[in-house]
DNA sequence: TTATCAATTGCAACATTGTTGCGTTTAATT
DNA sequence: AATTAAACGCAACAATGTTGCAATTGATAA
C-alpha cells in the first residue's frame, strides 16, 4: 500500500465534509473550496479518501454521484450497508445509519457491496409542503 | 398527459430491450441500433418510455446509468421495489425480481421510490473464477 | 384519402462530469 | 539539508447528457 500524505487540499476537503450534514457532490465541494485547488485534484483526493475508507460514494437514482464521511463508530470491518435517503425536493442526500435492509438472495451470487437508496421527501420538505 | 406516438426509432429501441436479458446503457442501445437514429433521439425515447412505465432507470454504484424493461406481471400500481444485481467482473446488471428488501424507516420521511442494488459476482463470473 | 397539427426527429451547439499525461511542487523521511 | 515519491496544476481529451430550432412524420378528423 502506498503512503498517503496530508496536504493542504486534502485537509480542506475533509473540513468541508466535517461541516456538512449531508452528502456532497464533487461540484459542491469544488464551490466550497473556492479555487483553493484544481478540479482534478479534488477528484484525486476523493479517490484517495475512498481507498482510505474515510468517505464513501453514493450514486443516486438520477445518476448523480455524491460522497459522505464514513461513520466507523461500531465496526471493525467496514461495510457500507446502511441506507441513504435522497430528497426529491431539495436533492439533499443523507445517510440513514440505522436503516439496514434485510433480504434473501438466490444462492450462486456473491454479494460484496450493497447500495440501498430511498427517495421521496425528507422531514424538512415534508413539513414545508403542508 | 400528452399523446405519445409509435415511431420507427421507438419500436427499434423496444426490440433491443426485448432481446436483452440484462439492463442496457444508452451507449449500448446506441451501438445496437447502428445509427438508425440520432443519439439525442435515444435519450428522448428513454425519457418517454420511463414516463410510460415501460422501462425503468437503474443507477449503479460506479455512477453508470442503465435501463431495463419493467415486468408488470403482478402489479396494478407499478413500483420498482425489486433489487438489481451489478456484476463487478462483467458489468452486467440484471433485475432480481424476487429479491425485495424489508426495512424500517424513521417516521417523518415519505418514501416514494427505492433503489436497491447489490454488487459482487454474478453466477456466470463466479463459476469461471474457480 | 387528404389535410391538419402536435409529437418526434436530426443537427448543431453547449454543459457537465470524469480521466490522463506530464512537468513541477511539496510532504515526509533519512 | 538532501532525497524522493506522493501530490499538484495545467492542458487536453472523452463520455454523457441537455437545449433550441427547423424539418419531418404519425395519428386524427374532415
Amino acid at each position: 500500500m502506498k503512503a498517503t500524505r496530508n496536504t493542504a487540499a486534502k485537509t480542506a476537503v475533509l473540513e468541508v465534509f466535517e461541516k456538512s450534514k449531508t452528502a456532497l457532490s464533487h461540484t459542491e465541494i469544488h464551490k466550497q473550496l473556492n479555487d483553493l485547488c484544481d478540479r482534478v485534484t479534488i477528484y484525486r483526493i476523493l479517490d484517495r479518501l475512498i481507498n482510505e475508507d474515510v468517505i464513501h460514494k453514493i450514486s443516486n437514482l438520477d445518476g448523480t454521484v455524491k460522497y459522505a464521511k464514513c461513520n466507523h463508530a461500531h465496526q471493525r470491518v467496514h461495510i457500507h450497508n446502511h441506507a441513504h435517503f435522497s430528497c426529491e425536493n431539495c436533492h439533499e442526500i443523507t445517510c440513514l445509519e440505522n436503516v439496514k435492509p434485510s433480504y434473501i438472495m438466490p444462492h450462486n451470487y456473491k454479494v460484496n457491496e450493497i447500495n440501498f437508496t430511498l427517495s421521496g421527501l425528507c422531514p424538512n420538505c415534508l413539513n414545508s409542503n403542508i
